[in-house]
DNA sequence: CTGAAAGCGCTTACAG
DNA sequence: CTGAAAGCGCTTACAG
């Protein structure tokens, strides 16, 4: 919008000859124009490369049709498909995303985050949480601007979602106990996560209720290596015939190293909307 | 921005018993306020919850602070890094990022998508380019709004930025046969990619300049199952013994069933900002 | 150091 | 079906 090269509306009224009042019913495609003034202004808006102004529009109307969302990082698989989840269920109300992420050096708070975002053009915010974060329990979102986290565990004051972690992990417990195996081998995501502790306990107590083994489990961090590494274990384990690994990542490098002994290994990955993924490697 | 409840600069004003213009300038951090004038407005403006309202300002201003980035979706590896490397370095100039997809009912163009940008609050826009799209070479950007690509091989009227794919490649296959490999088996992205095309390319010739047999290279979708398929197929190869794969997800896929065959899986990603990634699996 | 005035480009009642 | 007026909340010269 620079303001010289700007096309007003007032410009498209002089042009046609009417008033900026039915420049803007056409711009909003209000009905009430006589179809051959429409027409006449529609031409010269096209002619003169007319584009509404957005902050003016947004000012009079007091929003923005735009939804923040603050993630920690959009590169991790479960983080990129939420963003593309929101994006496109926005677009589809013709609303559009401000994405920001949480900064490394600055305070990772809620209050700090949301704080930022109030100087933005949204009218909402949605914060992906993936790690604890110290505010996390009593934060209380301003009231003008309505604020709804996607964490596990709901925070005292905030509309929180979320998707089963829990209910994910017995059910793939319970399909690789179907398939025969003994016992299923678990590499957790890291103590800092909501998620990875979920996982980690719905695994433990779906062991639990079938009455088999429960190994002991590794802890990685999200990525290939830590995978790889609890892999390379694993691959002395004879008793070792199946893996849930907490992330995509993880089960990628632990396929790495204990194939052929674990014959088959499965990896969950929370997405976006609630929507659970499985994924199935390695068919034994 | 609710009305109702939406604390305005007059309001503070009022409540301090100054002028707009002097919360303004404590607003913007002006020097030219007595102190103890600032410290009073600063008072009243943490009491009452003010905060300057983004679209008035936005409108005065003349831009918006924000840059737009089209992509095709966030969720492969190299865009959410490409996505995330963009938030940060937008961030340090204090841009925020509005992110875009491009649609499939919709029409894949760039002049629809830059259309689209338009009506956003965007000073400018980025966007991201994997497949090939029928507008791209001739393509004009409005004068009005900046527009960058990140594409292979420049369009005619719009500047236009990569990553050295040709020479990424060329530099993995002569760093796999500096391992004493005899030549390198190639997964390629899909025709449609001009990234993938150039890996290829620099693939292909960089075994001809070395006088290595060139193997025939087989075409996957990005997907970790199309790597799979090959890696099936390389598996029964006995002169496969270096695989080269276009992106991560091939190479994973590639990985399960080449195991032990090929004693060496390479893999490479264009990440953001010219910054090229190196990841090596199964050292040999 | 502080304030009164004008205006950014649009939309929202209100008349006709 | 069309227009004149007012105002959204801020900033930018211009005075003092």
């Amino acid at each position: 919008m620079a303001k010289s090269s700007q096309v007003s509306m007032q410009d498209v009224a002089k042009t046609a000859g009417v008033s900026p009042q039915t420049v803007s019913r056409v711009a909003n495609g209000s009905d009430a124009v006589k179809p051959e003034t429409r027409q006449r202004v529609e031409a010269v808006m096209q002619r003169l490369g007319y584009r509404p102004n957005y902050a003016a529009r947004a000012l009079k109307r007091g929003k923005f049709q735009d939804i923040g969302v603050v993630m920690f990082n959009t590169s991790s698989f479960g983080n990129s498909r939420i963003l593309d989840s929101i994006i496109s269920s926005a677009a589809d109300d013709d609303y559009s995303i401000t994405i920001q992420t949480m900064r490394h050096g600055s305070e990772r708070t809620l209050a700090a985050a949301i704080e930022r975002m109030q100087q933005q053009p949204v009218d909402g915010v949605i914060v992906v949480l993936e790690e604890r974060i110290s505010d996390f329990a009593g934060y209380k979102p301003p009231k003008e601007l309505p604020v709804v986290l996607i964490s596990e565990g709901a925070a005292d004051h905030c509309p929180t979602v979320d998707t089963d972690q829990y209910g994910c992990s017995t059910a793939i417990v319970d399909y690789l106990m179907s398939k025969g195996h003994k016992t299923v081998y678990h590499i957790a995501g890291p103590a800092t996560s909501r998620a990875a502790e979920s996982r980690a306990r719905g695994w433990r107590e779906a062991l639990e209720q079938i009455g088999a083994p429960v190994p002991s489990m590794y802890i990685g961090d999200w990525c290939a290596d830590s995978g790889y590494q609890a892999g390379v274990a694993l691959a002395h384990d004879p008793d070792c015939t199946a893996i849930y690994a907490a992330n995509d990542q993880m089960a990628y490098g632990a396929i790495l190293d204990c194939n052929p002994p674990a014959s088959a290994c499965l990896t969950m990955s929370a997405s976006s909307a609630s929507t659970i993924r499985w994924r199935t490697w390695c068919h034994g």
